[in-house]
DNA sequence: CGTCTATTTGAATGTACTCAAAAGCGGTGG
DNA sequence: CCACCGCTTTTGAGTACATTCAAATAGACG
């Protein structure tokens, strides 16, 4: 299991030692995964933190209606998971999925506390963590309120160019919040204007 | 400066012994404010987190093109603040103003790195606040992209009938996304069919 | 009482949605 | 290799939700 890019990650916010590093590697789980193959499902008890190694995935809620909505994309050196579900232990109401074969690195639920009070740092790291999904969820919110749909789409592909290739439109719209009908006719619009 | 409701709300996910909470009282500022005050004000750096120790609040944003945002409303027992003003020490882009009488304990950007070090357990408090604040920010989120106009200020005025009391239809309106004048008129019709 | 701002109302407009159908695309099996 | 199936994307027509603009009304404050 390559743990360089979680270790060089997490020493973005603090610095790990021997010891510390070790310790994380011994909890981490390797968990690979094929494009298109769901990794947790809606209605499991939601058991890890996943930080992703390698690839592409994207996480999404159905609502009553039956309508799926995503939530979020994740690329390399992103935590992906159900805070709700974990902290509460109640079954998750997301599903996650591989957008393309790609890795996750599981942290379970018991690894994690045990993790946090073992090494104050990691605590501290996840504080920092998840201020920032914080902000970016936020930052999101704003965006949502103040831009129309197609500059939203903009934003999208400048922001994540990437995920646009291995993401269906179907399922872009869902994170922009509009149909795919619509989508597509922002795209048929931009295009023509190009 | 009475300390009970933030010592009562930080028990629920902490215990806190003599020491500690003493601690935590010597680094908080008692911050009155009367009703329509700006507390922070947009441009300014974010000095402070704050905890809502009576009243009502709200937090809002003008975007680029002069209009407000009105992004939380808060009551006693809520943390309020510029987490990204606060960790990149930028300027803020969120003004916060009372909605009635009240008073907001500060607590300063270095007493809160001074409370982490010397005390994990904050560190542990305010990660879980944050994981908790993460989950309703994405709660809403959800609740926006699933729910039309008029469901969402039905849930709204369920959710805080207080707060309804207290802000003008304007923030309201803004706090659901939609213009007053529209609000207006979800009113009237909600109204008529009562 | 006059001024200022918030709220209401109405008409016209626009943005995004629904429904329906056609076209495109990848995989599978004959 | 091609025909067919299922799914995604495109296109079009009609509609609904929400906005803009404009003006009238109501409330708050000095």
């Amino acid at each position: 299991m390559n743990c360089d890019t979680i270790i060089s990650n997490i020493s973005k916010v603090v610095q790990l030692n021997q010891n510390e590093a070790e310790f994380l590697e011994s909890i981490l789980i390797s968990r690979p995964f094929k494009q298109g193959e769901v990794i947790v499902k809606n209605g499991e008890p939601a058991r890890y933190l996943m930080f992703v190694n390698s690839g592409f995935l994207m996480t999404y809620f159905t609502d009553k209606g039956g309508a799926d909505h995503v939530i979020q994309f994740a690329s390399e050196g992103w935590w992906v998971g159900d805070i709700h579900s974990l902290s509460k232990e109640t079954h998750t109401q997301f599903t996650t999925k591989g957008l393309c074969d790609g890795e996750v690195l599981l942290l379970p639920r018991s690894a994690q506390n045990q993790l946090f009070e073992v090494y104050a740092k990691f605590e501290h790291y996840f504080r920092i963590t998840f201020q920032n999904s914080l902000l970016r969820q936020q930052f999101r919110f704003i965006e949502t309120y103040s831009q129309s749909a197609e500059e939203r789409y903009q934003a999208f592909i400048a922001a994540y160019p990437k995920i646009e290739q291995y993401a269906p439109q179907k399922q872009i719209a869902s994170y922009l919040g509009i149909t795919p009908q619509f989508l597509s006719k922002i795209r048929k619009k931009l295009a023509e204007e190009a």
